[in-house]
RNA sequence: GCGGGCGUGGUGAAAUUGGUAAACACAAGGGACUUAAAAUCCCUCGGCCUUACGGCCUUGUCGGUUCAAGUCCGACCGCCCGCACCA
């Protein structure tokens, strides 16, 4: 009996498959569209384990709504500008351009090897003119709907790179690369105005039903909205108040201290005549922005010597600091402290022997006798100490004191986000040119439209540090499209979550070159129904898609919110790390097990350490190779491999002895079809089939349904095991029985067509051996006969006193009572029972009897 | 520090969402076939007690609610993920 060989049967289907254009679409109003997407790749030159599990991922859903009659978009193309090609570049010598290209064309090979349902047609990377002057002229769009400008904002700076990192590029305060001090400099930065939608992005993620919580949680504390007040505090001795903003108005009384973040203007006026101020300033700067940085770092302060006057106490003046915990970038960029009810409040406080006076007392609390020692109350209670506030509750102090605030016109209520605008320049080369000419006369001048695109040169200089395209003259020098004059080209890009943030509607009609996507196509397709990928983009490129999506409604590109109406986000594929005596991380096909039993490397022989197992990473060399596994297993294998035993959202462990198990259940499904009587088909007769064998063709039945619920609700490894079931259902079935030749046919065909979206080769090259001449890839989903799937009898558990004491076979729905009579009469219950009588006896109709003595 | 999640056999997991815990696999052990191996097939496989029939226990720990708890509630322990000192 031959092996299955999957060289030979991948590649047939796999061109079959293409020849016949199966995956190709068009829009069909007549027909119900799917559009599945998985996000697409960065091309970082092979695909990875990663990539194979979100691929794997997204193909069964598109092949089985395609069988479920929908007519499914299921494209995929490359997110191909970035920093790796530039640092490529620099290292390897090679066009950053050059580099991209060839590692999609790589990536595109290894991909077709795994045979998915793609519209190959569809693909684009958004490196190209074709697909980024689309998008300069969206931002060209959103600049005219007031939705894109130019603000200062503070960067980390590599003096020696001449660029501007990243948070997670500055290390101890010192660029990755080049371990230069960095400095906070300030950069005309272009923003696009997320936070003119925070409302609606918050409020909306209610409506995504189809999405983790989890997801929905991250992405509404990104947004953070708060509601509170503005309290505005004059400062003795100056024309200038204090506008601060805070959460706890209601705390107004326990106010001790004010204090303004370090780039506070207040803060770089008096800098100006204090070098000791200064120098503290300097500090702050200095601390790192990420949060790591900040949560070690000691509150620190300095006292301005400035007083502001509290607006609802006579004669009460507070010492303003600068302080290191408060942020600019937040509410006002100052705040007033109330050391009794604020955690970080208290701890600067107790630092500089601040008053610390209760103002909210606990329920519990004697009146007039709580006081604050160590920690700050954080918690409801009745106000104390508080003038016209006493006796409330918190939420009425709130409303009381902004009521008598607004009267006064010291305050107003407010509503505040922690989101921020989206600064989207990059002083990097390999990205989109943002498309504005600087003009001496003309000032910020838009490219005209017919000008589009603006292409990025390829006849760069990557060896110097800095940003090659400024040192581009010919590129960078243009005229004033406006006054005609000389002038410069923006040499920033755009930050590459911009590619990412629109290419789901591009992929509805990929090849307009007038427009991103056409209005129909969009009607048509739009939004995608499931987008499946990593959750580490939980919030910035879904966030920054729903933004963007929203701000192509405004300029009139389509008319739907919400980008993604559902979300999946797979786990992680993670393997046991392996590392020498010295500590070496060490490849886990390099460790063997040796005639002890103890793990050596292969060839050395040295002994090795097994680790945990962690995230496939290239840094601890805890990877397998897609490529091999392809090679000696096939798609299929890996395929199965990755949706068995592991639901999808959970992290996945690779093993080599699961993939063995994949790999001996696909030639058990092969020997299923080879020994499968073909020739004169004997017609089906239920009536002469005996029990078993009823049996059998019943469950191939149910599995139907069974399958079909798990696949729509993406329960992948539960649909692997009942098809499992099915598998040994039909292995056990007797030959000889009367009727088992056309049960097992019929069997085998519906497994074979369950199959199909899991490892469709396989289940195609069984497909054509049982003789069928079209293809399995364009066959509807099977439908179970109604009457094999009936159940006339259900299994009931007989509980005495909640401990299981038999089963009992009921007809279906059967009375109550009859339950209650059999329960009764079982050797077991009378047993257990022990001559005492039934107090109660609870019946869950066909599910269990539990009798209570 | 805050927020979210998870904890079930040697391992990955399942449990119709409060109703027979451990489906389906992996690993392990035993057997059949074979000159032998591979492949394949069959059996055993949570723990303890029992020759057997069977019994008792078991879902991180301790409590609670309920006729009934892996599932709900409270406290604790452990692990993982995310983050914003957010006023």
């Amino acid at each position: 009996m031959a092996r299955y060989n999957h060289k030979i049967t991948e590649a047939k289907w796999q061109k079959v498959w293409e020849d016949r254009g199966c995956f190709q679409v068009h829009e069909d109003p007549e027909r119900p569209k799917y559009y599945v997407l998985e996000m697409f790749p960065y091309p970082s030159g092979r695909i990875h384990m990663g990539h194979v599990r979100n691929y794997t991922l997204g193909d069964v859903v598109a092949r089985y709504k395609k069988a479920r009659g929908f007519n499914v978009l299921h494209p995929m193309g490359w997110d191909a500008f970035g920093l790796p090609a530039e640092n490529a570049a620099i290292e390897n010598k090679v066009h950053p351009g050059k580099w991209t290209r060839e590692n999609i064309a790589e990536m595109r090979r290894q991909l077709k090897s795994m045979g998915l349902s793609y519209d190959w047609t569809r693909e684009f990377a958004t490196c190209e003119p074709e697909y980024y002057r689309h998008e300069q002229k969206m931002f060209l769009d959103f600049l005219e709907a007031g939705l894109a400008y130019r603000k200062e904002s503070l960067v980390n700076w590599d003096p020696v790179e001449k660029t501007v990192l990243a948070n997670e590029q500055v290390v101890d305060g010192k660029g990755w690369r080049s371990g230069a001090v960095v400095e906070k400099r300030k950069l005309a930065q272009w923003n696009l105005k997320i936070t003119a939608f925070a409302e609606e992005l918050r409020g909306d993620l209610q409506e995504l039903e189809r999405w983790p919580d989890k997801v929905r949680i991250m992405q509404e504390n990104w947004i953070g909205r708060s509601e509170g007040a503005y309290v505005w505090f004059p400062i003795s001795g100056r024309d200038q108040g204090l506008q601060v903003y805070t959460t706890r108005p209601d705390t107004l009384f326990g106010a001790s201290f004010c204090a303004v973040s370090a780039n506070h203007p207040i803060a770089l006026d008096l800098a100006g005549s204090s070098s000791e101020l200064a120098t503290f300033i300097a500090e702050c700067n200095r601390m790192g922005t990420s949060e790591a940085a900040i949560e070690t770092a000691e509150k620190l302060g300095f006292d301005t010597g400035l007083k502001a006057r509290h607006p609802l106490v006579e004669d009460c003046q507070l010492p303003i600091y600068v302080a290191n915990f408060v942020l600019m970038e937040y509410g006002t960029g100052a705040i007033f402290g109330c050391p009794g009810h604020d955690q970080r409040d208290l701890d600067f406080a107790r630092k500089y022997g601040l008053n610390v006076v209760p103002v909210v007392a606990p329920q519990s609390a004697e009146p007039g006798a709580f006081e604050i020692a160590d920690e700050a109350y954080v918690g409801d209670g009745t106000m104390v100490n508080s003038d016209f506030l006493d006796g409330l509750g918190v939420d009425e102090a709130k409303s009381a004191v902004i009521k008598r605030l607004e009267a006064l016109g010291a305050g107003e209520r407010a509503v505040n986000y922690r989101l921020r605008d989206w600064g989207v320049s990059r002083q990097r080369y390999w990205g989109c040119p943002i498309p504005v000419i600087h003009c001496d006369v003309c000032g910020v001048v838009p490219v005209p439209a017919e000008d589009l695109p603006v292409v990025l040169p390829e006849d760069v200089n990557l060896d110097e540090p800095g940003n090659p395209l400024a040192r581009h003259a010919i590129w960078k020098h243009v005229d004033c499209p406006a006054c005609g004059k000389p002038a410069e080209r923006e040499t920033d890009t755009f930050d590459t979550f911009f590619e990412s943030s629109w290419y789901f509607a591009r992929f509805a009609s990929p090849q307009v070159d007038d427009i991103g996507f056409t209005k129909s196509a969009a009607d048509y397709w739009l939004p995608v129904d499931q987008y499946i990928g990593g959750i580490e983009h939980a919030v910035l490129h879904l966030l920054y898609s729903r933004f963007f999506t929203r701000a192509l409604r405004k300029c009139g590109y389509l008319d739907i919110d919400e980008p993604f109406a559902g979300l999946l986000t797979q786990g992680m594929v993670c393997h046991a790390t392996y590392r020498d005596d010295d500590g070496n991380w060490l490849l886990p096909d390099t460790v063997v097990t040796n005639d002890q039993d103890a793990l050596v490397h292969h060839q050395s022989g040295v002994g090795v350490t097994r680790g945990r197992s962690e995230k496939m990473s290239k840094s601890k060399k805890n990877v397998v190779d897609p490529e091999h596994i392809i090679k000696a297993y096939g798609a299929d294998t890996a395929r199965l491999f990755m949706l068995s035993d592991s639901p999808p959202d959970r992290d996945l462990d690779w093993t080599d002895s699961g993939v063995e198990g994949a790999w001996r259940y696909l030639n058990r499904l092969w020997r299923l079809v080879e020994g499968l009587d073909t020739g004169a088909a004997e017609a089906l007769d239920l009536d002469a089939l005996n029990l078993a064998t009823l049996d059998v063709l019943r469950l191939a039945h149910k599995t139907i349904g069974s399958v079909s619920a798990d696949l729509d609700r993406f329960h992948f490894n539960k649909a692997v095991a009942r098809l499992r079931e099915l598998t040994n259902g039909i292995d056990g079935l007797e030959r000889a029985a009367p009727g088992a030749a056309p049960v097992r046919r019929e069997a085998v065909g519906i497994l074979v067509q369950l199959l199909a979206p899991i490892l469709p080769h396989l289940a195609e090259e069984m497909w054509a051996t049982m003789g069928h001449e079209t293809l399995l890839a364009e066959t509807p989903w099977p439908e179970a006969n109604p009457v094999l799937i009936r159940d006339d009898t259900v299994t009931v558990a007989v509980q005495v006193n909640g401990k299981l004491r038999g089963t009992l076979e009921l007809s279906k729905d059967c009375a109550n009572a009859d339950a209650e009579a059999a329960a009764l009469a079982l050797d077991a219950v009378t047993a257990a029972m022990d001559g005492k009588a039934a107090r109660k006896i609870i019946i869950v109709p066909n599910r269990i009897v539990n009798i209570v003595t």
